[in-house]
DNA sequence: CCGGATCCGGGTTGATACTG
DNA sequence: CAGTATCAACCCGGATCCGG
């Protein structure tokens, strides 16, 4: 894309990161760290090969991401987001809530799903909330799929599979999963609405404590 | 352009605001508030007129501008920013704070610069800072045009032109004025590579005091 | 399978000109 | 002043192909 020519810290940014594709491709990276190609592109369907090989160039020259080796299963290289590209996590950060609060509807019928996008929403705006050195680990599972975030007092990490037992489950529709985790819906208006909670309860109502003013999450005990 | 049909809340919000231009809007429109078609078009040098007249007309359709009759003076309409456009203030933010730190070398020979560009990223990162019922008034004077920056505890407000007096008004290059703004100078670093600080001074390093450690900002006593 | 490169049709963009 | 109209160039997405 063109570059605005305008000398001002919108324009700039936006002629590294305006691009289509490019805030998503973070969007991944963010989510799932150095990641393969295939990765990448299964995590964004709907985009062109060329066009992901095309970002990813760019993207490089931009200083977004790095190219690295594959640390050691893996005979082929990753992508990973440099520190620049990990500054975008507020950008990001501010799209999902605005993007989130018109989510009131479920997918249609050709939007894709995948538990990942929950997941970061919970990455993003909810870790920081246990307590200093406890990790919650949540599972995710929507459109068949399945991820788990474990959820730090400094960050969050997102695999996907559910590789270690979590301490609490979210299954059914994507809409119910990120009603919750963005607080628009309480945790017994989800589960009236066909949400499945398996695991500690206690410990999702702890993480939906909204530690700014102290007050507990409506639990839906007093709508 | 297309959507992502993608159900996330990252791609939804890139589906409305991703197109090429409407940041840029949005950014005049939060800049000025309700402004005529031809305010908009000099506040976004390189656009082509038929964009600006569709991205309008699809922002409205999209919730996030309206078209209203103008107030007084103006015999013609004007577009203001709905709640849901001025709920785009954070994702601003975080844009500038990430384009800002970029900014480290003037602008290039075909870059347009226009002062609400950085009076807008002074009322975005600065503005909340007075004391409760205070106002400063904030000259920025950058390529030969003036605005002026109200800043509240609450808010922010920037005309063209230096219509009431300010209290300190700061005039040079583009990359000072944005450095000293975004922290990355201090006053008399600015000031010693050719930044004019005409008015109170005091006025202005109260500004950039950082209010969430209480610290002083770095006035060049200690670098 | 993985990581792309190439080709092509159609849609979008942007410069210019023009109009009520 | 507030937009349309027109048109060339470019960008996008889909499909296909190809070397490890």
């Amino acid at each position: 894309m063109k570059s605005y020519h305008q000398y001002c810290s919108v324009a700039r940014a936006l002629d590294v990161v305006g691009d289509r594709w490019v805030l998503l491709i973070v969007r991944e990276l963010l989510a799932f760290g150095p990641s393969r190609y295939s990765d990448l592109k299964r995590g964004l369907p709907g985009i062109a090969s060329n066009l992901l090989a095309e970002r990813l160039r760019t993207m490089e020259a931009d200083g977004l991401v790095e190219r690295r080796d594959a640390p050691a299963p893996i005979g082929t290289q990753v992508y990973e987001l440099t520190e620049r590209g990990r500054e975008l996590e507020d950008v990001l950060r501010a799209l999902i809530r605005w993007g989130v609060s018109t989510m009131t509807t479920g997918p249609s019928e050709d939007d894709a799903v995948q538990p990942q996008w929950s997941a970061l929403l919970a990455g993003l705006t909810l870790s920081g909330r246990s307590s200093a050195d406890a990790e919650t680990i949540l599972g995710i599972e929507t459109g068949s799929e399945t991820v788990r975030v474990a959820l730090r007092h400094d960050g969050f990490e997102i695999e996907r599979g559910p590789h270690a037992e979590a301490d609490v489950t979210l299954s059914g529709p994507a809409l119910l999963v990120g009603g919750l985790l963005s607080g628009r819906l309480t945790i017994t208006e989800a589960t009236g609405l066909g949400l499945e909670v398996a695991g500690r309860a206690e410990v999702l109502s702890n993480l939906l404590v909204d530690p700014v003013d102290g007050e507990r999450a409506r639990t839906g005990a007093t709508p």
